[in-house]
DNA sequence: CTAATTTCAGTTTAACTGATATCA
DNA sequence: CTGATATCAGTTTAACTGAAATTA
């Protein structure tokens, strides 16, 4: 027989973080994001509603930056957010470059759902961990990303 | 002034699990992909070799099973490793339908370059974590994927 | 017959690049 | 002039699907 492992072997591939980290996202991406797509939804746009409601009105570079969504596809997930009605585009008299982009109130029930259900699928994921575990494990994963300069890119 | 904070406005974003998962993810990437592609790599390579030789000789399909690289793009990693001479395909003998794929020395010793240079990079991906920490990180990380079934898929 | 294996050819999606027009 | 912005059009890559040929 092929293939089989004695007690002294190790599985190196097993613990290595990188692959690990790459497997919890994979597990998460497809948690978090099938839950979303069964409400029609992305989470692009859960990011941007919820960075618009809690930062306020942005131009889109900023929703960019603050989102690590690139401009370039900002504009198609704004698009979608407009055509819905959940945000406005409107210019900025201060500077004409930019947009303004804001929340409307179909936009705040609309993150009101999504944030709910968002919380339900970080529970599902987690639900192995205890609060405690839960917390550490947030904690230790803003530590890396801070680390290494916040949004990948 | 637009999009500034007061200090109650929570951003419910940054401490979302699944977000810092996908950052922390993004980094990992990054780095690790970036490591293996400046020797001429990339983590299939490392994935499969280092499966070959923790396990042992196995088929395309058993190796497709433990690495989570899918059994076509799997044929593609092992044409390059074998084009480089790193592994050997050989027909099954006990079941025609198989390919055995076995390390050969030239592999075994791709594989030692390639584990040092993954270990050095694990090591500046944890850089702000402590041993203790590295390990509690892993663990839990361990947890949450086998809590949802290994390998995602 | 069903089921597993290797292989090929293709799709989908996220992440990313480059360029253009506009304006500070 | 440089630099930022919004937009569009495109590339690259990983992840994935479907099916054919072969054999158990």
């Amino acid at each position: 027989m092929i293939g089989v492992m004695d007690d002294d072997t190790v599985d190196r591939l097993r613990r290595v973080p990188s692959r690990l980290l790459a497997m919890a996202n994979g597990h998460a991406d497809r948690l978090v994001g099938g839950g979303l797509s069964g409400v029609g939804a992305h989470r692009w746009h859960f990011a941007v509603l919820a960075t618009l409601a809690d930062g306020g009105p942005a131009s889109q570079a900023e929703l960019s930056r603050r989102t690590g969504i690139y401009r370039s596809d900002m504009v198609a997930v704004l698009n979608e957010l407009e055509q819905h009605g959940y945000v406005r585009r409107a210019p900025d008299p201060d500077d004409r470059r930019r947009n303004v982009i804001s929340v409307t109130g179909a936009g705040e029930r609309r993150l009101r759902e999504l944030d709910a259900l968002v919380t339900a699928l970080q529970d599902e994921l987690l639900a192995p961990l205890s609060k405690a575990e839960r917390e550490r494990l947030v904690d230790l994963l803003a530590r890396l990303v801070s680390h290494h300069g916040g949004m990948p890119a």
